[in-house]
DNA sequence: GAGACGAGTGAACGAACGTTAAGCTACTCG
DNA sequence: CGAGTAGCTTAACGTTCGTTCACTCGTCTC
């Protein structure tokens, strides 16, 4: 955010302590493992932050951050079409979990780590999360372009999915991302029974259509 | 398992791990938590267990053994239909999240507190129940009767989704059992564009059929 | 060139942790 | 009736934890 020449020990600390609290968990990780990985000493952490808990806090809240900037990305180019705009908020999160897998598994596991407060706070951001699936979905409903019965099982399992993504992705791995954010697209219209609105012909499962989130091509 | 009269506070030790390990973490519980909730003192866990790490491990062995327990049982009820088939591991899978919430969070979350070599085996359970759901999708696919072009995404979607159920499904809740199971079968069917193999008429989303686990009605 | 400040370091503190030792009571078995 | 054992207890042990303190070194400013 404001982040005009931080010092180097700060981002390694903050690297540091994503990794440590993605792949062993907040409360297994000690200060000291985190101040060892980031090659500094155990008390330069207190220069940068009050305590373990505000790093953890400093970490979740970027990723929020992050995450619904990408998704008002998507959001804003996709225009009013309900289909666009839940083709937006899945591929915004599908990617988010892909390319930010670290923090993703922080944000989806570690926030039980939080005092009451803090964490209240937080569940409220992630009911703001689901709000961009549940606004996109009623209206796709409203107009008559999805058809399933169940709309909130329907948008549980969108979000279980795309969340999952975090813990298999690798970038490296067989499926590319584009693949991946389409897939998830196409999936998540077939759970909603999506039927185009001025229909030629009917798909099968549902449209593979534009994910709403490209920049260009 | 060998449970003929087991002494009170050996259960009570492990209720209490149970909740505590599924709402702070392994990690954050120490057992002096554990024994204070289970109204014992300190070293009584000692007396059942050699340390904390055998009470995590006897609550995944345990957790793990009932649900392949409800899977097998609902296997054998299911046949050799592979969309039946489908519909019992589904259908398990959600109905053990819902009615056993506690354990499916530790058996979720907290798997990666045991040591290298009691994990990996753990791991190897999993991929075990990964292929329940992966050998009835691919007989289905090979039957004609599921024709989603993505049956690894579909699977990982079905499998997260039953997993979220334990997040937030409760039984005074407004949804019942039987229902949820119903529905999450359902949208597994859609996902995986699941077609009867002599269809009279085709289904808009899929058939809403009987889920394979009921035991009569 | 003094003084402030940013970016750390090393050593220590008290509390909490998992674990162990030693002992006590009630009951069962021979 | 004496020994053994199941089912605990209280009291500690050594370690690791998050945090604090006092300090250093370089750079930038006035």
């Amino acid at each position: 955010m404001s982040a005009t020449r931080r010092p180097a020990g700060h981002q390694a600390l903050l690297d540091a302590a994503s990794a440590e609290f993605a792949d062993r968990g907040y409360a297994a990780t000690s200060i000291r493992d985190i101040a060892a990985r980031a090659g500094v000493s155990l008390s330069a952490l207190y220069h940068y932050y009050p305590g373990k808990q505000a790093l953890l806090e400093a970490i979740l809240h970027e990723g929020m951050d992050a995450y619904f900037g990408m998704c008002e990305e998507a959001l804003a180019e996709a225009g009013r079409d309900p289909a666009r705009r839940l083709a937006a908020v899945v591929g915004a999160t599908a990617r988010y979990r892909a390319e930010r897998s670290v923090a993703s598994l922080i944000l989806i596991n570690e926030a039980r780590a939080l005092p009451e407060r803090a964490r209240s706070a937080y569940r409220e951001r992630e009911r703001q999360a689901t709000g961009l699936f549940k606004a996109a979905i009623d209206d796709g409903i409203a107009a008559g372009i999805f058809t399933t019965p169940y709309p909130d099982d329907a948008r549980r399992m969108i979000i279980a999915a795309c969340n999952a993504v975090a813990q298999w992705y690798r970038p490296d791995g067989e499926v590319p991302m584009e693949a991946l954010v389409e897939r998830y697209v196409t999936l998540a219209y077939t759970l909603l029974g999506y039927q185009r609105r001025n229909p030629r012909a009917r798909p099968v499962h549902a449209a593979p259509v534009g994910t709403g989130t490209e920049t260009s091509n």
